[in-house]
This record gives C-alpha cells, structure tokens and sequence, in this order.
RNA sequence: GUGGGUAUAGCUCAGCUGGUUAGAGCGCCAGGUUGUGGCCCUGGAGGUCACGGGUUCAAAUCCCGUUACUCACCCCA
C-alpha cells in the first residue's frame, strides 16, 4: 500500500473505475424496473434529526444502540446520518401530504447509508442503498408487487438459485400472544440456551429465533412457531401473498426463523439470500410496516418496501461466471505524427466531439509509438493519424485497430466516414 | 464491542534457521534507425521492508508495544 498522509475512513471505500461497469449495469436495470413498475423516484437527504430513526427505527434496535454516525450541528442540534431509508421515506410522506396522491404512493431511491460497524466481507460503514416503498395500501397484491420489483431485477441481472425467504411476523393484534408464549417456553430451558439469548429473553425476545449459536438450535426448533398464532387478518394476508407468489412461480421459502431486526415490521417479512458476499447472504431485505406511520407521529398508514444492497449486488455479479459488463472505450483516438499537427488534432477533436462521436487525443508530444500503444490500451476502434504528409494535402488516416488496413481520407469527409462505420 | 490472520515496489507476492548495494511477475516509462498499437526483446523509474522500542558486532528476518488492513462473531444491505 502507498504511503500517504490520509486513507478513506475505517469500512469506506473508493469505488475505481475498473468497478463502474457493474454499476451502471446494476443502475441501468433498476431504471428500467422502476418504470415497468411505475415507481416515481424520491431523493432524500441524507442525515436527518436524530428522533426520527429513534423513534422509527426502534430503541431496541442495534442500529440505535450502537450504529448511528449521530452529530450535533453549530446550533447543538442531533442530527444522524441516515442509517436506512424508510424512516426518512415516511417522514417526507407526512411532512408533504403525499396521502394526497393517488395510493399507494410508489416511490425509490438510490443512495448512501451510514451505520457503524466493524466492517467485513460484503459489508461496510457506507454502503449503498436502492430503496423501494409504496405507502397507503394494506392489499397483499401490494406486498407481491414489491418482492416482484426485487426478483425482477436480480432475474434480469442473471442471479442464479435466487433465494426468496418469507414469513410473517404478525401485528399488535396476535404479536404479543405470541411472544408470550415464545418467552414461557424459554424460561423453561434457560441452562440450554447462549447467554445472548438470555438477554434476548428479555429485550428482544422474537429474535431469539434468529439465534445461530449451535447450542440454541434444539430448541429453536421445536418453539412454538408464530404461524400458528397469526390473527384472521395477518393469517389471511399471509395466505394470499402465498397464492399470489404460488400462482407467478415464483420460488420461496417459508422461513419461521425469519424475524428481522427492525422494529417497525408487520405482517410480511423477506429477504433475498446470495452466495458471493462473505459471510453475509442478504442482497435485500424487506416487508410491511404498518405501525411506522404511528410511531413518527403520522396517522396509521399501512406500507411495504425493502432495501437492496448494491455493493452486495456487485459481489454477486462479480462471483458468478460470465463475461463483465463491458468499459468504455473510445471510438477515435487521434496521434499526431508531428508536434505540427498539434494545432489540427486539437481541433478535429472538438469537431468530432460536436458531431456526437467519442473521441480522444494523445496528449503530451510524445512519440508516435507511445501513442499508438495509449490508443491500443485504451481500446479504440479507430485511430486517426495527422502527420507531414496529411497535413500537406488536408487528409487524414484512418486506420482500423482490430482489423487489417488503413486508409487516407479528405480531412473532411472524417466525420461521415467515421459515423457511418459506427452505425454498422 | 469480542476473537483469529496479515503488514516488503502501483498490484500479486518471494526473501530459508538474522549477515554486507532488498528481489520476481504484472503494471508504468523509454528504446528496438527512416510516420503506426497488440506478441517478443532491451533498458529505466519506483521501496524510510507499517510505525516505535528492544536483543545483537549485525534485524525485512528474533522479542515487546502501537497502528492499519483483513476475516469471522454480533447484526444487517
């Protein structure tokens, strides 16, 4: 490594231009998703006051606890850097009224989050995010939507074995029966279980079925299981996403274990699992989160989203064989054969820039072999040569850099000769 | 926050049990005569061997500490 005074921030990385392909394939298909779907994009800022992630994203939670990059500005205020997009995406929905607009208000977006931790494999202090909600709407159809805006893009991006894993984690209806059977049944078997699960006992108890400590796995596995407890209402929405996700094709697991670590879930809860990204295997996690509205002061308004990470995206694409997406390279490169001819290339340049053709000039007065090896690396499909002789009689050559020949040409006619190959 | 691993050129890494001007491949730059890429050949630039201390006649090599990176746990995208 380099020396150098400064280095990108502890979990914070430079994305090269080597990576950008991938990018712009992954951004590309999420456009072209969006509008199949008739989503509207929303950007949002990207710290917001400390309260509302608070508040939205729970107390409880280990974003809150320990991960939130959280400032107070010159007037003393707290502010945080968004540590994920739903709570900022409903907060706007209230602060402007969009109710409004036809429901379920369909929006997404792209950007940046913040959350510190130790960072791993697939997993960094700021990574970014594409983010899909639609609000206003309780109807299962809705929920299918939104994992269907997922599998449509990681399908068109070529993923492999995509694993789809659902549940359904109730509502404030039949949740908390639940939870307290789940706490009955453990108390019974604290010597059998991890210490983290013994406080998950008492803070967090749904999340101890996440638990991947081998000892606590037994008894993961014969707990009561929240399917059997669901409310009409979270049994019956549940049972319809099923029929709409059987009667698509669409493949999915039931995943009682499935839990989430947001607060603000209800009733659906899914996530898309990869192989590629370390140890992690989420590329999207999602749901519904009906009590969000509420608890940012809001009234009631029921909502589905999830959240896909694009440098997990990459991982995967990167992982799985097959031929990168293709850099850009240039389709003229221009070398002077003589420093004389500087004036001539400098212009010819602009002109074919003008007429709508990517080009680029060998810089720096070097020799014609220098320069001709920049055009080759740089992967042009044509080189033009201005030299003596073409500066003499007003011409220039072309020469063609993955085929035999060349030819000289009237400086005039470049452009047309040019555009017409391209157009081939 | 906890645990393991690693720190030598831009990149990937050699450098054995301490010994005198620290190496390779790739990459970069320049040449291989008269105006031309890819292959090949030649030459060149580039390293306070992470940092600080210690042991020793002598440390990239051994010991201690620090920092960074990395993988994993926790949790998540």
């Amino acid at each position: 490594m380099a020396r150098s005074s400064f280095q990108s921030p502890k979990g914070i990385r430079d994305v090269l231009p080597e990576e950008q392909p991938y990018w712009h394939r992954v951004e590309e298909t999420i456009r072209k998703i969006v509008r199949l779907y008739g989503y509207e994009r929303l950007d949002l800022p990207v710290f917001e006051e400390t309260a509302l992630y608070r508040r939205g994203v729970g107390e409880g939670t280990d974003i809150v606890e320990k991960e939130m990059y959280t400032f107070l500005d010159r007037s003393e205020k707290s502010f945080t850097l968004r540590p994920e997009f739903t709570a900022g995406v409903m907060r706007a929905y209230i602060e402007h009224g969009l109710a409004q607009r036809p429901r379920p208000f369909k929006v997404w977006s792209l950007g940046p989050v913040f959350r510190y931790e130790r960072p791993q494999a697939g997993r960094y202090r700021q990574h970014t995010q594409f983010n899909v909600e639609a609000l206003g709407e309780i109807d299962p159809a809705l929920d299918f939507e939104i994992m269907s805006v997922a599998y449509h893009l990681y399908s068109d991006l070529g993923f492999r074995n995509l694993n789809f894993q659902i549940n359904s984690i109730g509502c404030p209806e039949c949740r908390p029966g639940f939870l307290k059977q789940l706490t009955a049944y453990y108390a019974g078997r604290k010597d059998d279980i991890c210490e983290d699960c013994r406080k998950r006992l008492d803070v967090n108890p749904l999340r101890l079925l996440d638990c991947k400590v081998p000892a606590c796995q037994p008894v993961i596995e014969s707990a009561p299981r929240i399917s059997g407890v669901l409310c009409d209402e979270c049994r019956d929405h549940f049972a319809r996403l099923r029929t709409y996700l059987d009667n698509a094709g669409r493949p999915y697991v039931i995943n009682h274990r499935l839990v989430r670590g947001l607060d603000y879930y209800t009733k659906t809860v899914f996530e898309v699992w990869a192989e590629g990204i370390g140890a992690q295997n989420a590329v999207c996690g999602g749901g519904r989160y009906d009590g969000l509205a509420e608890a940012v002061g809001g009234v009631p308004t029921p909502a589905v989203g999830f959240a896909s990470g694009i440098e997990r995206i990459v991982l995967t694409m990167q992982s799985q064989d097959g031929a990168p997406p293709a850099p850009p390279h240039p389709a003229v490169f221009l070398v002077m054969q003589v420093p004389q001819a500087g004036e001539q290339v400098v212009s010819l340049l602009a002109e074919l820039r003008a007429a709508g053709v990517d080009a680029m000039m060998a810089f720096g007065g070097r020799s014609m072999k220098a320069q001709m090896r920049e055009a080759n690396k740089r992967n042009a499909e044509y080189v033009v040569i201005i030299g003596e002789r073409e500066l003499a009689d007003g011409t220039v050559t072309v020469k063609y850099m993955d085929a035999e020949g060349q030819e000289t040409i009237a400086r005039d006619s470049l452009i047309g000769f040019i555009r017409a190959r391209l157009h081939e």
